[in-house]
DNA sequence: ACCATAATAGTTTTT
DNA sequence: CTATTATGGT
C-alpha cells in the first residue's frame, strides 16, 4: 500500500490519507480524481475498514467497474468483494429490490425506461381525453421528471399552489391528473421508472427509520464522483445516509457541471461546507492529461463564466500544438475533413484509432461524420444515441422476457400481446384497460378473470387472450429451472418473433434477426460470466436488471480498436489523444435551445470546457458554412466560442472570416420578447424545476407562415420588446418621436401599444416591428 | 383486425 | 430527411 501512496502528488495525497469526518476535493479536469477515489477506498481498506461498509457512487457503471478492478488488485479481491459501488441508480434499484416491499413494490418490480414511461404517459393522457396537442406526452414526462428529481410527489404537487398555477399558465391544467395517473399506473404495473429508482428510496429512508438506520450503520463511508452533477434527490439520499457517521468524501468540479437539464443542481457542491461540520476541503489542481496549450485554452474559455469556484489548473506538460480550427461549406465537407485528418495523424504518429475521438453536440451530427468514416475504412463505434437495447426488434424480446418476471408490467404487455400478430386489436386492448383501471388491476389479471367480468369481448378473441397468458405462463415455469439464454432462445422462437422477421425477407427483417442473434450471445455471455459470481444465478432477472441501467459506455469492452464517435455529454470522464469538436457553429454549439439565459449559455461554456479538456496531444475544432438540418440546407455561423479561446493558443487552418453575426441577447424573456417569469425563478438554487417554454414548433410556423405569413416573422426579424415597457412609458420612435405609451394589449407577435405621440397624434404599433427606445 | 399509403411532427444533452 | 401516427380501404 505504502508504494502505492508514494506514486501520488501532495495534493493527491492529502484527501487519500484523510481519516473520518467530512471532505470535498475540488478536482480540476485531468487533475486524477478516479486515482484518488480509488486509492482512498483501498486506503480505508488497508485501515481496517471492511469493504462492506463501504458504499462508492460514481457517473458510470463502467467506472464503478474498473475503479473496483484496480482496488481488488492492490487490496485482495475477496477483501474488495462486498464494496457497494455503482451509479446511483443501480446501487438504490438493489437496495429497492431488498426493502421496497414496505413500500408496496415487489422485489421483482420492472424499471421502466424513458420510452416505456413516455408511451404510458401518452396512453394516460388519450384515456383522458385530453388534447395532445397541448398535453404533449415529451414534455409531460419531462415535466413529472423534474417533479420527481426535486422530491416533488403528487400530493406535494397539489399543496403547491404556485406549481399548479406555473402548469395552469401553460394550459395545462390537468397535470396534475395526470401525474396522479401515472404514478397509479406505475405502481399497479410493479413498476418502477428511472427517478422512482431515487424518489422511492427516499421515501423508504423517509418513512422507515429502521431501514435508514440499517443502511446508515452499514454505508460507514460514502464516497461520491461527480458531485457537481448530483440532483435534489440524489443529494438528499446521501445526506441522510451519511448523517449518523459523517464519513463522506466528495469529489467533483463545479466547472463540468453539465447536466443541470436533468435536474443537476451546481449548487449541491457549492454549498457542501454549509451542509456538514468541519469540512476539509482538498483541490486538485495540476492536470497530467493535456498539454500547456490545451490546459490554458480550456482556462480562457472557463474565465468567461461568472459563476465559479476560484481554481487554477496548470500543468508540466509541454506545450504542444495550437489547437487547430477548420471551417468547411458543409457538415459532409467537415465528416471528410476530420476523416482525412484521422486518416494522417494515424500515419504520421502511429496512433491507434482508439487514440481518436469525434465529439458533438447533438447525436443526429454523428452521421455526416460516419459516412467520411466509412469511406476512408477507418472502424468506428457510436456510444449513445439509439442503443442497442432500444431497438424495436430487441425491446419485443425484452418485454417478453419482462413478463415472465412480472406478467403486471403493463408496457411490456402492450408491446407483444398482439405481435407477432395473434388477432388481439386495439379494441379489445382498450376495453381490457378500460376494465383494468376500473377495478384497480393490471391488465393480465384483468385477462385472468375473463369469465367474472362481461366485457363484450367475443369468445374467439377471449379465446386467444387466454392462449396468450397461458404461454406466458409455461415461459414462468422454464424459468424456474433454465438460465437466462435457454430461456430467451426458447422465447424468441416459440413466440413467432425469429420467424416473423424471417418471413419477412428484406434486408431490414434480416438485420432485426442478426440483431436478435446478438440479443441471445450476450445473454449467453452474460449467462456465463454470472457463473464466477458468487451467489449470482444467470437468472433472467439478474439480466434484465443489467439492461435496464446499463448504458453503451458500460458495455464496451474496448477490446476493438476504433475511432470512438459521442457526445460530448457522454465523454465526460473520458480522455483521448486526438480529440475532434465538431459543429462549433452558433445554434448548435451553443445549442439555440440553451443561450437565452446567462445561466443556460454558462452550462453550454462548461460543456465547451469538458469537450476540450478531454484532449491529450491535440484538439481540432471545426465548424462549417452550411449544414443541412431536416433535410435543408441552412446558413451556419461560427460558434462564438471560437472567439473566446485566447488567440495565443489558437491556429486557423482556413482563415480568415470574421463572424458578423450579433448574438441573441441574454434578457430572460421568451421567444415573443414576454419575460417569462418561471425562468426567472429557476434562478432560484432551490428549485429544480425547468420552466414551461412554449415555443411554436418548426412545424407550427411553417403552418402558420402559409395562413399568416405576417405573424410567423423568422425570430431574427423580431424586435426584443424592452421589459421596462409599461402603460405610461415614455418612449422614443425613430419615426415618430417622443410619446407615451396610452395602452398595451395583445400577447406574442401581436402585442401592440397605443402610443400618444407629441408631434404625430395617437398611433397603434406593433411592438415587433416598432423601433422605440423607452426612455422613462 | 390488418395492411398500405399519406400526412405530419420533430433534434439538445441521459440515468 | 426520417420516425411516428392518421387514414382509409379490404
Amino acid at each position: 500500500m505504502e508504494n502505492y501512496i508514494n506514486q501520488l502528488n501532495d495534493a493527491q495525497r492529502a484527501p487519500v490519507l484523510h481519516k473520518d469526518g467530512p471532505l470535498i476535493v475540488i478536482a480540476g479536469a485531468g487533475s486524477g480524481k478516479t486515482r484518488v477515489l480509488t486509492y482512498r477506498i483501498a486506503y480505508l481498506m488497508s485501515k481496517g475498514v471492511d469493504s462492506f461498509n463501504i458504499l462508492a457512487l460514481t457517473f458510470t457503471n463502467k467506472a464503478a467497474r474498473e475503479m473496483k478492478a484496480r482496488i481488488s488488485a492492490i487490496v485482495g479481491s475477496s477483501e474488495a468483494k462486498n464494496l457497494m459501488m455503482g451509479t446511483f441508480h443501480s446501487v438504490f434499484a438493489k437496495l429497492l429490490r431488498y426493502d421496497g416491499d414496505k413500500l408496496g413494490f415487489p422485489s421483482n418490480f420492472t424499471i421502466y425506461d424513458t420510452q416505456d414511461s413516455q408511451r404510458l404517459i401518452a396512453s394516460i393522457i388519450k384515456e383522458m381525453g385530453l388534447d395532445k396537442d397541448i398535453y404533449k406526452y415529451k414534455q409531460v414526462q419531462n415535466r413529472i421528471s423534474s417533479y420527481k428529481n426535486s422530491l416533488i410527489t403528487v400530493r406535494a404537487y397539489f399543496n403547491d399552489a404556485e406549481l399548479q398555477e406555473a402548469d395552469a399558465m401553460a394550459k395545462r391544467p390537468r397535470m396534475g391528473d395526470i401525474y396522479q395517473n401515472y404514478v397509479d399506473r406505475c405502481f399497479k404495473a410493479g413498476a418502477m421508472d428511472f427517478d422512482d429508482l431515487l424518489l422511492r428510496t427516499n421515501e423508504l429512508l423517509n418513512r422507515f427509520p429502521e431501514v435508514l438506520a440499517k443502511y446508515q450503520d452499514r454505508f460507514r463511508y460514502i464516497l461520491v464522483d461527480e458531485y457537481q452533477d448530483t440532483n435534489h434527490s440524489q443529494y438528499l439520499i446521501v445526506k441522510a445516509l451519511s448523517d449518523k457517521f459523517q464519513n463522506i468524501c466528495v469529489v467533483g468540479d463545479d466547472a463540468q457541471s453539465i447536466y443541470s437539464f436533468r435536474g443537476a443542481n451546481i449548487s449541491n457542491i457549492l454549498n457542501f461546507q454549509k451542509d456538514y461540520d468541519n469540512v476539509e476541503m482538498y483541490r486538485l489542481e495540476q492536470n497530467y492529461r493535456s498539454t500547456r496549450n490545451i490546459v490554458n485554452a480550456a482556462n480562457s474559455i472557463i474565465a468567461k463564466n461568472k459563476n465559479q469556484l476560484e481554481k487554477v489548473v496548470w500543468t508540466d506538460n509541454d506545450d504542444g500544438n495550437a489547437i487547430k480550427i477548420h471551417r468547411s461549406p458543409t457538415d459532409a465537407e467537415e465528416g471528410r475533413f476530420v476523416a482525412g485528418s484521422i486518416f494522417e495523424n494515424r500515419m504520421q504518429h502511429q496512433m491507434s484509432n482508439g487514440s481518436f475521438a469525434v465529439l458533438y453536440r447533438t447525436n443526429s451530427q454523428s452521421r455526416a461524420i460516419e459516412d467520411a468514416l466509412r469511406k476512408r475504412d477507418i472502424p468506428y463505434r457510436i456510444y449513445g444515441g439509439l442503443s442497442f437495447y432500444q431497438r424495436k426488434e430487441i425491446k419485443d424480446v425484452l418485454s417478453y422476457l419482462r413478463l415472465v418476471i412480472n406478467p403486471k408490467d403493463e408496457e411490456a404487455l402492450k408491446r407483444v400481446i398482439n405481435f407477432p400478430a395473434r388477432g388481439i386489436g386495439q379494441s379489445t386492448l382498450d376495453k381490457l384497460t378500460v376494465a383494468a383501471n376500473h377495478y384497480g388491476r393490471s391488465i393480465i389479471e384483468v385477462i385472468e378473470n375473463l369469465d367474472k367480468i362481461n366485457l363484450k369481448i367475443n369468445s374467439g378473441t377471449k379465446n386467444k387472450l387466454v392462449d396468450f397468458t397461458n404461454m406466458i405462463k409455461s415461459f414462468q415455469i422454464m424459468n424456474e429451472t433454465t438460465d437466462a439464454f435457454t430461456l430467451a432462445e426458447h422465447v424468441a422462437k416459440k413466440t413467432g418473433i425469429l420467424l416473423e422477421f424471417k418471413k419477412d425477407g428484406t434486408p431490414e427483417g434480416i438485420a432485426r434477426m442478426d440483431n436478435i442473434e446478438e440479443l441471445l450471445n450476450g445473454i449467453k455471455d452474460f449467462v456465463e460470466g454470472q457463473k464466477e459470481i458468487d451467489g449470482a444465478t444467470g437468472n433472467i432477472g439478474e439480466f434484465l436488471e443489467d439492461v435496464a441501467l446499463a448504458t453503451d459506455l458500460d458495455n464496451d469492452t474496448g477490446d476493438d480498436d476504433r475511432v470512438a464517435l459521442m457526445t460530448i455529454h457522454l465523454a465526460k470522464g473520458l480522455e483521448f489523444p486526438y480529440v475532434y469538436i465538431v459543429g462549433m457553429e452558433e445554434d448548435l454549439f451553443p445549442s439555440g435551445m440553451s443561450m437565452n439565459t446567462r445561466s443556460e449559455l454558462e452550462e453550454e461554456r462548461r460543456l465547451f470546457y469538458v469537450a476540450l479538456t478531454r484532449a491529450e496531444k491535440q484538439a481540432y475544432l471545426t465548424y462549417t458554412q452550411n449544414r443541412y438540418r431536416w433535410g435543408k440546407l441552412i446558413d451556419a455561423e461560427p460558434s462564438r466560442f471560437l472567439e473566446e479561446i485566447d488567440e495565443k493558443y489558437v491556429e486557423n487552418l482556413t482563415p480568415i472570416d470574421k463572424p458578423t453575426y450579433r448574438y441573441k441577447s441574454l434578457i430572460d424573456t421568451d421567444i415573443f420578447g414576454d419575460v417569462d417569469k418561471s425562468k426567472l425563478r429557476q434562478v432560484k438554487p432551490t428549485n429544480g424545476i425547468p420552466p414551461i417554454t412554449s415555443k411554436p414548433s418548426e412545424n407550427q410556423l411553417r403552418k402558420l407562415r402559409k395562413l399568416k405569413p405576417e405573424l410567423a416573422q423568422p425570430i431574427g426579424n423580431t424586435n426584443t420588446i424592452d421589459p421596462n415597457l409599461v402603460e405610461g412609458s415614455v418612449i422614443n420612435h425613430t419615426r415618430f418621436g417622443r410619446g407615451r405609451v396610452v395602452k398595451l394589449e395583445g400577447v406574442g407577435n401581436d402585442r401592440k401599444a397605443e402610443i400618444q405621440f407629441e408631434s404625430a397624434g395617437l398611433k397603434k404599433l406593433l411592438l415587433r416591428f416598432a423601433k422605440l427606445d423607452v426612455i422613462g
